[in-house]
DNA sequence: GTGAAAGCGCTAACAA
DNA sequence: TTGTTAGCGCTTTCAC
């Protein structure tokens, strides 16, 4: 097997065939400033020798810091946290730091004891997205976390670092450009259910209308669960009287239902039908026509996570070891993208 | 903020009011069997009035176990992956382990350096599913590791225990399954590279034909990188001169731009052209007509990496500790599930 | 059955 | 600058 007794090689057995106290092989290890070049030279040669890795759990142990980063997501068959995930990593690689990935699943019991597992195995820091953002036993769970936390795209009652995404404004440019294009019947399609995007994207939708002195149209879909009656209620939709002539769509399987109906029916994108993709994938990207999307900027939520969370575990806006209390909390909203591509136009088949 | 200064608590203090040793409160923590019930309910009692939880870094430091399991994929956004982790986090947590997840983003380097941080941070196994199978150093590191390995779908020349998807005999049994309704122009659609699922898809596909005596067709397509390209081949061959009665598609993305073009084609599945997915989504579960599918049994998987694993961990087949060497290791071949849906009917545009 | 004490491997405070 | 040493919080002998 590849586990044979692999004799464990220690900081002692480091200083021993260096021919130094184990302190300065410490100080060397960690980048002491106060180190002659001589000791520095024979212990890093011993290390190489030895091929001596430092003992983790020693160092968390003695340091009270697991350099490990807790991260509750719902699902990360979902996509956009598939994303989200992979971009932290990148983000905190550099650190030293890894990713503990954990998926509530809705289910607020397993939340909260995802987060009591987190606080138990001492992050660093946290970044969460439960599904549950209201439930008073999270919130509750995420109060008493010890570690500083940022929350990802929820709304919660709790004095944390939040980084929000701009459905709103996101929503609102896109009906707006709609309208610029002379669109009046446009729908949205979006998930089941009350989690802050669905909020406020449809807060934004309705907002474009009326500061232009519209009527807010009868078009907004809401899936139920599964995304087959999306096909359906799309289907119905596009047969009604008064079918519209721009849709705006929410999530990558979502997208797909609505456009297998659109191409169903006949319709072309964009010559019947106007599309724009809340999201951004290789599939808006490669559809024939391209889908002008709004595209959330993962590498920059990623980043600013990094950042606020080392800054207070540095200590730098304050934390338990801080004679002064720390900063209040930052709430980041971060804008979309943007991204116009070739699936709007007029409406009226002028294409 | 969330993190003031909570005193920590520790088993001193618990042993303290509950005025007994530290070792008989650890005793009680770990369920030992000689404690008297007076000095149980005593420990718990004290237990719960300071809410208190051992440290784990302390547990790992002096057990030699961190109770983690290191996983390393190419990339959590395939939903194949991220699926694969979901199960795996389900199977691992009711036995206290959490996951550690690594993209490696098919860079050997970036795979090797994991592969090095999973040993630092003693994980107590590893699931692992490099791009890299048969890069030299990638290979090494694994060797490397000190504790049991699981290999996910790889051929890698380790001595490793091995979960292997039967592609062969997936591949094999869908395109018997369009011979036996009367096919024999079938195409397939797979990923571009050499990775063990493409290979044995690939000789399973041309199995199929030879067992039966009959060519094999010049309808093998290999995506170059891009998903875009797929809808290009895909159009160019439906376009051919002989253009395929069926075909087998890999993967999501493959699969909605291979059906993109069918549907741009003015061709029906099934009455034009049948198709069968590699690989069971909620898309292909969804899409009208529902897709036949051959179907990755992910929990079953995941249960195998957990036995595997927990069997080595718990030195039941041999580790580092024992005094007899480990068992050899295994290689389980998962057979694929066929899912007959409505996407396949005999060709001729009968339906 | 229980308590005392020895470390797990490391860092950091203190002495030299 | 360097060595010595005291723990970090826990488990686990080993006496009793």
């Amino acid at each position: 097997m590849g586990f044979q007794d692999v004799k464990k090689i220690s900081i002692r057995d480091v200083a021993a065939l260096a021919g130094v106290s184990v302190g300065s092989a410490s100080r060397v290890l960690n980048n002491a400033p106060n180190v002659t070049e001589d000791v520095r030279v024979k212990v890093e040669r011993a290390v190489s020798v030895l091929q001596y890795r430092p003992n983790h759990a020693a160092q968390s142990l003695r340091s009270q810091t697991s350099k490990t980063i807790g991260c509750l997501f719902s699902d990360v068959s979902n996509p956009l946290y598939a994303r989200a995930f992979r971009a932290l990593e990148g983000c905190f690689r550099p650190d030293g730091y890894m990713l503990l990935l954990s998926n509530g699943l809705n289910d607020p019991e397993r939340e909260i004891e995802i987060l009591r597992t987190f606080q138990l195995r001492g992050m660093d820091g946290v970044i969460i997205a439960p599904g549950n953002e209201r439930h008073a036993e999270v919130l509750d769970a995420v109060n008493r976390l010890s570690m500083p936390v940022v929350i990802y795209d929820r709304d919660m009652a709790v004095d944390c670092d939040a980084i929000l995404l701009d459905h709103f404004n996101g929503v609102k440019t896109a009906v707006k450009h709609l309208i610029s294009l002379g669109h009046q019947r446009i729908g949205i399609a979006l998930w089941h259910g009350h989690s802050r995007p669905v909020r406020r994207r449809l807060a934004g939708y309705k907002a474009a209308f009326r500061e232009l002195g519209l009527d807010v149209p009868n078009l907004i879909m809401q899936e139920a669960t599964s995304t087959s009656s999306v096909f359906e209620d799309m289907m119905q939709t596009l047969r009604s009287d008064e079918p519209p002539t721009a849709m705006i769509v929410q999530g990558t399987y979502t997208l797909i239902s609505a456009l297998r109906a659109i191409s169903r029916m006949g319709l072309r994108v964009p010559a019947d039908i106007s599309v724009i993709a809340l999201g951004d994938t290789e599939f808006a990207q490669t559809y024939d026509p391209p889908l002008t999307a709004l595209r959330t900027p993962i590498e920059q939520i990623a980043q600013k996570a990094r950042l606020l969370l080392l800054e207070r575990i540095n200590g730098r806006r304050g934390n338990d070891d801080a004679d002064h209390i720390g900063t209040a909390p930052t709430k980041e909203l971060i804008p979309y993208e943007f991204i116009v591509r070739e699936s709007c136009a007029p409406p009226g088949g002028a294409g």
